[in-house]
DNA sequence: CAGTGATGCTAGCACTGCTAGTCATTCTGT
DNA sequence: ACAGAATGACTAGCAGTGCTAGCATCACTG
């Protein structure tokens, strides 16, 4: 028993070695860099291991990605309970998603525009990936106003959010003008001041 | 001297020929579908022809993200001229938007998320991306209210349509919900009613 | 101690974008 | 009109990709 457990253990912690070991190389390199053969050689070992831990290449960027709504719930969350106001929670809630896709390109990427097989908005949907939705419902619903379903409306504030981002990143947009997009963004998805 | 025309002439044919298969191509079967070989033996000629016309596959691509634009500002154009206020403008913009991007999906990415060799928001920026983005803005600015800088204001309208399509494509947004986001979006980037 | 199953390996497949070098055709200068 | 130059498309191949079949080695069981 003990040794099956024993085992076990080691082939979690193998996985987990992959999983950040992807992530790191991701990070530093970007995922052109993240072949298979460059990833084996990562974790010294040899290349059809991978294979024995998931099913592909994508599903290894998927492990990532949850790994990467962790982390971006845990700062959103801090985001927005560090905040005064409303208001003000949804304007940190927007500048921590931003700096998030800005500092970390390649998890963000991983989350948001590249794996597929991760299902969203669905039941089955990943703990980190709900508790990350969660945190921006959080921060937008509050200033909800009249008939807005709390869904839709923070699914439109994240597109917001997300277009801006990667816009930018690609070079479509003008950097040095990105906080006063955000700002707007932001102000108008919050109700006319009293 | 007419052989020499002759031959430019050709020239420039067998380049259109090659935007337009590989256009067709992404169309049809996506980006992925779209190898050197593959394309190359759709226009009837050898791979490395491809190389005598384009650098490489990205400016290939590039060339058929330009087209792209070409036929975005177009029906951008319609939409925003046959709408009654700006309000309605906006919305129908909107909406011309969004449909180009599901209607055509692969011309979609190469514009806006794969190709990275052309040039935004610059001064040797090509005409029909300029062309393109002058039809947002001039949906949006008459909507504008106080100090609101139309280039800003038109970049964040632009990230939130460009948000709602990339995550709806992706599966990350519940695809009924679409039009209620969309509408949400336009909404709140009119001013308030009187 | 022989047999059995798991496990990580080497080798290789089919494919990618791209390029070097060859060869036929066409144009040029005398 | 003909030798020489140059253009241009081709075949073949390189280095790399994700992924897999089959083998050899090891740890454990009866």
């Amino acid at each position: 028993m003990s040794i099956q457990t024993r085992r076990e253990r080691e082939r979690a912690e193998r996985e987990r070695l992959i999983v950040t070991a992807a992530r790191e190389l991701a990070e530093a390199e970007g995922w052109d860099a993240v072949t298979t053969r460059r990833l084996a050689a990562e974790i010294e070992y040899s290349q059809p291991v991978l294979y024995s831990h998931f099913k592909g290449k994508d599903a290894i960027m998927a492990a990532v990605a949850v790994q990467g709504f962790e982390e971006l719930s845990g700062q959103l969350h801090a985001a927005r309970t560090s905040a005064p106001s409303p208001r003000e929670a949804l304007a940190a809630v927007g500048r921590a998603y931003a700096d998030f896709g800005e500092r970390r390109p390649a998890l963000y990427d991983a989350m948001f525009t590249l794996a597929v097989d991760l299902p969203f908005a669905r039941p089955e949907t990943p703990a980190p990936l709900r508790a990350a939705f969660d945190e921006l419902r959080l921060a937008v619903t509050p200033l909800a106003t009249g008939d807005d379903d709390p869904g839709v409306l923070t699914e439109t504030v994240w597109s917001g959010l997300h277009g801006l981002l990667t816009l930018m990143r690609s070079g479509r947009l003008r950097r040095d003008q990105h906080d006063r997009r955000l700002a707007l963004l932001i102000d108008r998805f919050c109700p006319p001041e009293k």
